[in-house]
DNA sequence: TAACAATTACGTATTTATACCTTTTAGATT
DNA sequence: AATCTAAAAGGTATAAATACGTAATTGTTA
């Protein structure tokens, strides 16, 4: 018996090269094709394929959405997201809606069939080049996160100190100044980056890195 | 012209297996050995290696220190780190401090010599199960994080406004209490989660993924 | 039914934080 | 020489948060 695969991309002629690329596999069979996210889901009731190719990027219903809504349904369907590269802001919430794997639309033809292979077996399958791309992006973050940060080096101590827990007056005394000093300090703070109050400024803090965690 | 290796393990059956594999290479050959980051920093400035492969568990002075330093004065240099699972902890660390590559260390040949053609070409290289295991990691991360949260929803709920920077007055008008009952949630919330303040609290929170941010 | 936790709410007091002001000094920039 | 910013500090006032009590609901669980 095949492995039924269903494909899901807003280009016809994309998935009818992934079907003729499916169809010279002897344990796959295409099961299926939609347009857009809604086509999809109406499509997943009839169908049951065992498996959905999945793009990210399409008219009325994207992707996430879609992936999120068809496991709600069938927890056990195995999703491989179809991907192209700047698309990084989405890998975290496909991960997280509980996709098995996935792909870039450039991968080559060993690769998806290694993909339809492991997520069949239970696997997850995640092409290096995406995940690659993922980790640098992480590691160009810090830097770019950080352009101009308008905080002075003794305003950014003092931020790391209220992220502490400590009141003004505990600040005040370990760096050794008055306590209205770091009132100012922290009335800058608030100024410049344009949070209301400590709370926001720690959520900002942490944000922009500017405290480790 | 060879590619000079440097090899930093505190094993040292560890080191000798791995500098037999890379003398079957015909363009890598190894520049020395040493079994810690003291060692390490030193013979670096002697050896002057292209190439470190580099452990993160290490007595006298860790992986990831290790790598900054060396990175410092020689940002040139490609490090591949060592590593083995459950020391997801450390890669976003490794990353940052600037490393080139990643590898298992159960990892098979092909896979290190993969490695070593990749970074010096410029590339980065990273163990596609290390990469998948730290996704995974990141998938489960939110479920496994709050196992015996001893907050209420409620407490929660509040906990999150909080966060996005509001006072008490206003969190007791947008949930139609009484300001009052604000007070009383949030003296249970530091008492329960025992942090001093809303900082500490808001840091708390975004630790435990109480938020998303 | 009794016990418990969550949610709601109030009193009183103190401590912290924030809002607007002004000022001096030192160092960097124009 | 004039200008600008960071850093330090103070006055006064209000707003907000924390501390330490108490207590009435409600729903769940033992």
């Amino acid at each position: 018996m095949k492995y039924r695969v269903m494909l899901v991309d807003d280009h016809k002629l994309f998935r009818k090269g992934l079907r003729m690329l499916i169809e010279t596999l002897s344990h796959f069979e295409v099961a299926g094709e939609a347009s857009d996210g809604v086509e999809f889901l109406h499509l997943l009731n009839q169908n049951k394929p065992d498996i959905v190719m999945l793009d990210i990027a399409m008219p009325e219903m994207d992707g996430i959405e879609a992936a999120r809504q068809a496991l709600v349904k069938y927890p056990d369907l195995k999703i491989i997201t179809l991907s192209m590269f700047g698309e990084q802001d989405y890998y975290f919430k496909m991960v997280d809606a509980g996709v098995k794997g996935f792909l870039l639309k450039n991968s080559d033809f060993a690769e998806v069939k290694m993909a339809l292979e492991t997520v069949v077996e239970g696997g997850n399958y995640f092409s290096r080049e995406l995940l690659m791309n993922l980790v640098n992006s992480l590691k160009n973050a810090p830097e770019e996160m950080t352009p101009d940060s308008p905080l002075s080096d003794r305003e950014k101590e003092i931020i790391l100190l209220i992220c502490k827990g400590m009141s003004t007056q505990e600040i005040a005394d370990s760096l050794c100044l008055s306590k209205r000093t770091v009132d100012s300090h922290r009335a800058n703070i608030l100024l410049k980056t344009g949070c209301r109050n400590t709370a926001s400024l720690v959520v900002y803090a942490i944000k922009e890195k500017l405290v480790e965690m």
